[in-house]
DNA sequence: GGCTACCGTTACCGCAAGTAACATGTAAGT
DNA sequence: ACTTACATGTTACTTGCGGTAACGGTAGCC
């Protein structure tokens, strides 16, 4: 029949297709994202025209890409989110699976994360914009259902939320950023910085002496 | 005198980039980051190389550019963080500072931060990673600086002025980019939910009643 | 054997970055 | 006035990438 048919190659194709994902991933990780077409073909062992018969394009390749990682992380990240646990444990486990993540592999975050700088040619490297993004706005819109869901804002709770998942999320981010490039401190200590600026410190420490007027 | 020669020289060739670069400014602003060289040059009413005498490559020209509009934000960021007030209402300041830059000139922003994905060829555009990320690292350094100046934090107040600032600028960041986007709220009530969260409400909320366990 | 469908290739197009080599105007040195 | 030197501009080219068209085997099915 051609259902058996089709399914059987659908099969081959899935196959052939998480084949040239991995094959990918390795030269990205080994060249940086400025990996061009031709060299992830040559390392999957065959030709350009092969990889765009199943990703349609650079973008897709990039986006499928992408997709696993991120998947991974956010699942991760899930994880620590949902643990039963007090709150300030749980968002203090939520930024260090996620620095700890990009600790372990800061090769595939540069990816995710700041395409096109990768090796010592940074001549055009993939789309980022187009597809970096998401992996923040996903975290962000995960957190605030979490937080919706869980902590009582009142009235404008949803507003309040999101905004609040997409701002720690961010948080996160540029601190993890930062951190992963100058190494100013340990891991546990960047987590109890953010948590204790999540945490108002911010607001409740007191003004330095000898500061301007008032 | 050569000397004289050379600031005459340099004089006219400083006022030359400028206009290059307003040509190059148009052009970005109107094609978005995937002009080509070819196209700025047009606009500017010469050819290539001489772009290329003048910026060295693509990413010269663009730090340049990136550079003059950085600056600008910088300046009116230090000058609502500096202002004479209390702190949570120059917190606010800063950031409606920041999302009002945005909100007026979005073309910008988007050029500063997510290049790329301009216009609908999205094909490859300008090197981002490497000349985005300077502004929020700038950011985040400058705002580092006045709260290790100006906020009591105790002996580890380098370490936590450094994480914060980056953090906060993330946050804001990542907040704007969202709100920018989706628009789901007026402008003072993204800031007043931002720096509510920057004042601890989040860990002075109650749990919402039929949570999980506990 | 012939037909179709798939997997793979070579060879090409278009386009953008970046460069080499050449032209020209202009100011100073003699 | 003639030459030298230099900045300014050009045309025409190379290289390399994304993307595609057209062709070539090789299995199974009739």
């Amino acid at each position: 029949m051609e259902t058996t048919q089709r399914t059987d190659q659908q099969r081959s194709a899935d196959r052939r297709r998480r084949e040239l994902l991995e094959a990918a991933d390795r030269v990205v990780l080994r060249d940086g994202p400025g990996a061009s077409m031709n060299a992830i073909a040559a390392e999957a062992g065959i030709t350009k025209p092969i990889l765009y018969r199943h990703f349609g394009d650079k973008g897709g390749l990039y986006a499928a890409l992408a997709k696993r990682h991120t998947d991974a992380l956010l699942e991760a990240l899930r994880a620590a989110l949902d643990a039963p646990a007090e709150r300030r444990e749980r968002v203090e486990a939520t930024l260090d699976t996620y620095l700890a993540a990009i600790e372990a592999r800061p090769q595939v975050y540069r990816f995710l994360m700041h395409p096109s700088e990768g090796g010592p040619q940074s001549d055009q490297g993939f789309d980022v914009g187009t597809h970096s993004t998401p992996l923040l706005r996903r975290m962000g819109e995960e957190l605030a259902e979490v937080i919706e869901e869980r902590v009582d804002l009142g009235p404008a709770s949803h507003l309040l939320a999101r905004a609040w998942g997409h701002g720690i999320v961010g948080m996160m981010h540029a601190a993890g950023d930062w951190w992963l490039g100058e190494r100013p401190c340990s891991r546990a200590e960047l987590v109890h910085a953010l948590a204790d600026l999540l945490w108002g410190r911010l607001a409740a420490a007191g003004d330095k002496l000898g500061g301007p007027a008032f």
